[in-house]
DNA sequence: AGCACA
């Protein structure tokens, strides 16, 4: 029982193949340790970030005689040991090996882990992974998965330095917003190191690529991978077009309801299904129509347009992955229209609430829609100067076509062509009137006197009921753009 | 600047 336990130094250490570096500079990496201890043998293992401060590390090579020539080339050299121009003491550790001390993922190999956190499978394609990650080094063999970890890709490089760089450059960071799809906002990387050294690809799909053996076969059964985003020339992800859209609704200093939601979307044919949720802490919606070509007529015209006058409420629209919206049939973030008693009890909960919020009644959409349309044009349009940001795509103020007589934009016929006049009569709301040259979609809003729950396009030939005043298309969106005189039946005050 | 982890 000698009360030893004294600590050893540095002269009567004996030595070992493992090195006890200290003074190291704040959580030094472990490349630079290997970059520091590599010229005098192979390392077989490190420890870093050891201690309170993180500036110690240990160093395992292979062979005893490679750690003491190591020691005895710093202890004889006029130049210190140094990372990142700091001074490292060197010494033999009183240690023989460095234990299991690192987790699995921790363990350098040619194959990373990829897990991709913030995003579901389909945000970001294979082929933007190959991209990325092909900056490092050729690619051989990538594979995604989902797990309860979230999205995740197997990489797999020639060797563990090129993963090793990769890994470096990319753990803890973000693929590049630019591509990725719009509704992304994040896009975590979190990158550890795969035990396999050799990923077993079946197939090409759309979740497993071998890069080495371009002629593997395509995976029959993977119909998904058709469905599949295409993608372009620079990896980003082509939108894959959808009878669902989802909408990211930027300042919203309005409250957006989904009856509001319901209105806007409503002048492009029936919605069927909207749900409202908070991503990121910003409000978005998904809004179901029946069929794409809806979708996209509704895409192409609010895109980046605002449901409230003064950039409130600004529309960003993408097509969702969702074909068919599981969504409660009424509540506040959410409505089923293709129920048909979902439709009742919403025309009357919503007859019977107290009257319209103030913010619908945006005091700024008076001048706009009550007259002022065509004197004050000049003006609106002076809001954008260069007309680089117009609001509006210009064809909307002049031409009807867009949206009504291109064949087949409607196959739901929501919009028989020829029902125009009467569908802007019936629909046309309180001082909307047909040339509206702002972005805006408000009078969608500023009159919410209508019947939420039934679709003034989806009505039967569109014809005005008396004392209702019906609203389904936004006078900015309407089909019928170009003045009709005398088609008009309200001009609301 | 002075020895980890289980």
């Amino acid at each position: 029982m000698s009360t030893s336990g004294q600590p050893q130094f540095r002269y009567t250490q004996t030595p070992s193949k493992v090195l006890h570096l200290r003074n190291l500079p704040w959580e030094c990496t472990e490349e630079e340790l290997i970059e520091l201890c590599k010229p005098f043998g192979k390392i077989v293992n490190t420890k870093c970030n050891v201690g309170a401060n993180r500036n110690q590390a240990f160093v395992e090579f292979a062979d005893l005689n490679q750690a003491i020539s190591m020691v005895s080339y710093y202890a004889s050299s006029s130049e210190p040991a140094q990372v990142r121009g700091k001074t490292v003491y060197i010494q033999y550790s009183n240690r023989h090996e460095i234990v299991n001390n690192k987790s699995p993922g921790d363990i350098p190999g040619n194959v990373l882990l990829v897990t991709i956190e913030g995003v579901e499978a389909g945000d970001v394609s294979i082929d933007v992974i190959h991209l990325v990650f092909s900056a490092f080094g050729f690619v051989h063999k990538i594979a995604t998965f989902e797990k309860a970890a979230g999205f995740q890709a197997l990489i797999q490089f020639s060797d563990s330095e090129t993963a090793s760089a990769a890994r470096n450059a990319l753990n803890e960071r973000s693929i590049p917003r630019y591509l990725l799809p719009e509704h992304v906002n994040s896009c975590h990387l979190r990158i550890s190191y795969s035990a396999h050294t050799d990923l077993n690809i079946k197939f090409q799909s759309h979740r497993s690529r071998d890069y080495t053996n371009p002629y593997l076969p395509v995976n029959p059964t993977a119909i998904e991978g058709i469905v599949q985003p295409a993608v372009g020339p620079d990896g980003k992800k082509k939108e894959l077009e959808s009878n669902v859209l989802l909408a990211s609704i930027e300042n919203m200093q309005y409250a957006v309801t989904v009856d509001v939601l319901h209105t806007v979307f409503s002048a492009f044919g029936t919605v069927q299904k909207i749900a409202i949720f908070e991503k990121n802490g910003q409000t978005q919606a998904l809004v179901q129509y029946p069929d794409v070509s809806t979708a996209a007529a509704a895409r192409e015209a609010l895109e980046g347009h605002c449901i409230y006058d003064g950039g409130y409420c600004k529309l960003h629209l993408s097509y969702s992955r969702h074909t068919d919206l599981n969504v409660k049939a009424y509540s506040d973030k959410s409505r089923d229209y293709t129920i048909p008693d979902a439709s009742l009890l919403t025309a009357q909960q919503v007859s019977g609430l107290p009257g319209v919020p103030g913010a619908w009644q945006n005091p700024q959409a008076g001048p706009l829609y009550h007259g002022n349309n065509f004197t004050s044009g000049g003006a609106v349009s002076g809001q954008y100067p260069g007309g680089q940001a117009a609001p509006w795509d210009p064809t909307m103020q002049s031409g009807r076509q867009q949206y009504v007589s291109v064949p087949g934009t409607y196959p739901g016929q929501n919009f028989a062509a020829s029902s125009v006049p009467g569908y802007a009569t019936a629909a046309g709301p309180a001082g909307s009137s047909p040339l509206t040259p702002t972005s805006q979609i408000p009078s969608a809003v500023t009159s919410m006197g209508f019947s939420p729950g039934v679709p003034a396009n989806v009505r039967p030939g569109g014809a005005s009921s008396p004392g209702q005043l019906q609203l389904g298309v936004p006078p900015n969106v309407r089909p019928g753009g170009a003045s009709r005189p005398g088609q008009h039946t309200y001009y609301g005050q």
